[in-house]
This record gives structure tokens, sequence and C-alpha cells, in this order.
DNA sequence: GAGATTTGACCCGA
DNA sequence: TCGGGTCAAATCTC
């Protein structure tokens, strides 16, 4: 079989591979130390597992670095990481933070969580509700002044783009904006809904409902609708591994609430590891459809990256400085062996 | 004071 | 007609 990966990566595939290999053991690590609770029955504060996660990220790091053509060092990651995750613990702001910002209750340790298989059948799709739609002459029938528009609207009608049922309240990394809530029939727990903060200013159709759905344990169901059009590089970036065929669908990584600000004309790369959140969590995705695997810790990290691993091509919308990294994988498609050996590790 | 949340009103589809 | 989705004024929080 011959190979459309070009020397500097196939030379760099067993560095990649090792970078995985060691990557999937540190998660394993840190999986079974919060399966069996160790962190905390055993007194540990924390910071065992902030040095595996930093060691996990390093790792990811690395093999993106070296996927990307660049030489890094692996201590010097950990060492950006852990220089950003000191002195900002405490603090947090913006999505999921407390005070700015829908937060979606804030409460993002809760742990795993679900994503139906119809987010990667619906996802791309944007909302049914356009901005046209909205004309003075549509939207404001009958008696309705202008001033009192509510209800105004156009209803949706198939651009569901997905549920995610989690113990609890999740941060997706996106700036939600709470505009509704209502008692739902037969439902015990009223729905409340969501639209993307940059609704108005970047006429971002994205919306998202979410529910509880069960008492005990509590799940909370969280249905998307529409697309995020939105750029907003002070709390996201997504980093895409856009690497399979189309039928094999995509993997893309993100790194979210990334702080672009800083540093990242000179390496936008490194500028994702300069966020003020206060969450940390590793979040991959093998299957939409089959498998989730989701490591969330919740100790008053400064670092909160979610790596997410998915099957949807058109979930990445190649948005901002990491644009670049999608593009110069896509070429390499070809090489299924290779990539599913990674699919496999992760 | 700006931005987020609450809540009742309004509209649409089934 | 009813249930659900959205709007927007009022209220709250920082």
């Amino acid at each position: 079989m011959e190979s459309s990966w070009p020397e500097s990566l196939l030379s760099n595939r067993e560095r990649v591979m090792e970078e995985l290999i060691q990557g999937r053991e540190l998660a394993n690590q840190l999986s079974r130390a919060f399966d069996t609770r160790l962190l905390v029955a055993n007194g540990h504060d924390g910071r065992s597992a902030e040095g595996i996660v930093i060691k996990i990220l390093g790792s990811f790091v690395n093999t993106l670095l070296i996927l990307n053509g660049k030489e890094s060092d692996q201590e010097f990651v950990c060492n950006q990481i852990q220089g950003n995750s000191r002195g900002v613990g405490g603090g947090g702001s913006g999505v999921g933070g407390g005070g700015s910002g829908v937060s979606d209750g804030g409460s993002s340790g809760g742990g795993g969580g679900a994503y139906s298989s119809s987010w990667s059948a619906n996802h791309g799709h944007a909302a049914a509700i356009k901005p046209e739609d909205y004309t003075e002459e549509n939207s404001c029938r009958s008696t309705s002044t202008f001033k009192d528009r509510r209800g105004s609207y156009k209803r949706r009608k198939t651009s569901h783009s997905g549920t995610r049922d989690t113990p609890a309240l999740i941060d997706d990394g996106h700036a939600w904006r709470k505009y509704g809530q209502k008692n739902i029939h037969n439902a015990k727990h009223p729905r409340n809904y969501f639209r993307c903060t940059h609704k108005h200013d970047q006429s971002c159709k994205a919306t998202k409902h979410v529910q509880q759905v069960q008492d005990h344990p509590p799940v909370v169901r969280t249905t998307y609708y529409g697309t995020h059009t939105c750029r907003d590089y002070l709390k996201t970036s997504e980093l895409v591994l856009d690497c399979t065929s189309p039928r094999d669908s995509s993997k893309f990584i993100s790194f979210e609430n990334a702080n672009w600000l800083t540093n990242k004309q000179e390496h936008p790369f490194f500028a994702t590891f300069a966020s003020s959140s206060v969450k940390e969590e590793v979040f991959v995705k093998e299957d939409i459809a089959t498998t989730d695997h989701i490591v969330t810790s919740d100790h008053n990290h400064s670092v909160r990256r979610d790596h997410l691993v998915s099957h949807d091509l058109a979930a990445f919308e190649s948005s901002g400085p990491m644009g670049g990294f999608s593009s110069n994988i896509d070429q390499y498609e070809d090489d299924n062996m290779f990539w599913k050996t990674i699919e496999s590790l992760l």
C-alpha cells in the first residue's frame, strides 16, 4: 500500500504512536484514579491527578505538534500548562464561571454524557430559523405592536442537532444565554431554553434546551438545535484532526475556553494554554453512536481543555487560528491504517 | 450601568 | 385547543 504520508510524517509515525500510547496510559491511570475514588479516599489533594492530566495534555500536544511538523518538548508543554494553572484556580469567568455568561449552572463536575446518534446526522445543518424570516411582515402579525413582539417568531422545523444526557449540567464550551423556561406537560422539571450569546452580534443561530429528565440518579438532557456560526476566540478554540475519509468520519480535538489574546500572534497553539477557566476536562469521544469516554476533574484548575474526538466531519468549521491544522492533516486521509491505529488507541 | 436571568405574553404547529 | 418555543419587559447581579 503506498502511503500518501510525506517523509517527515512517516519518520514521525513512531513518535506519534509513542505519544499516543503514553497518553492512553496516562488517561487510563487517571480514569482508574477517579473510578476508584482513590484521590479522595487516600487523602490526595488533587495534585497527583493534575500531574496526570498535564502529562496527558502534554502527550497529545506533542503528538499534534509532530503531526504539524513542529518539534516539541513535553516538559515545556507541561510547564506551560502548569504555569497557567497557577494563580487562577479560584477565579474563573466566562462560560461556566461564576459571574458573566450563561454558566449552565456552572456545575460541570458531573462526568459522563452521551450524544445521541442524531448529532452526527444533523450537525452542520443550520437552524431552520433564519434572520430573513424575522421580517416585520411574517413575525408581527395580528395586532402586535413593534414594542410588544413577544412570541413573534417563526418556529423551527427540523434543526435538531443532537442530544446529550449528563448527570449534571455541563459546560460545553460555548457561551449560552438563557432566554426562557417552561413547564412541560407531564414533565417533572421545567425546560430551560438557551441561545448563543452571539445570536445578535454574530447572528449565531445555535440554541439548546436543557431539562432534567430523571431524579435518581439525576439526568440532565441537553438538546442542541442549529450550529454555532459565531467565532468566540476568547472562549473557544477548536483543533481538528480531520484525517480520515468522510466515510470513516473525522477526528477532532478541541481546546476550548482558550484565551487567544494571550500570545496568539506568536504561536496560536500554545496560546490555548492561557486559559483562565476553572475546570479541567478531558473528553475523548470514540464513536458518537457507540462509546463515549469522559474523564472529568473539577478541582479548581485554571486549565480546561476538551479533547473531543468525534465522527462528525461537519462538526468542525475551521475556526480561527487553528484552521491551518486541519488543512495540514487533510492530505493524509488515505492512510486509514495508521489512523485506525490511532483511533483504537484513543 | 451593562449584561444576564426571570417570567408572562404571544405565536405556531399538531 | 393545547403544548411548546420564543420574545421582551422587568428584575437581578456584578
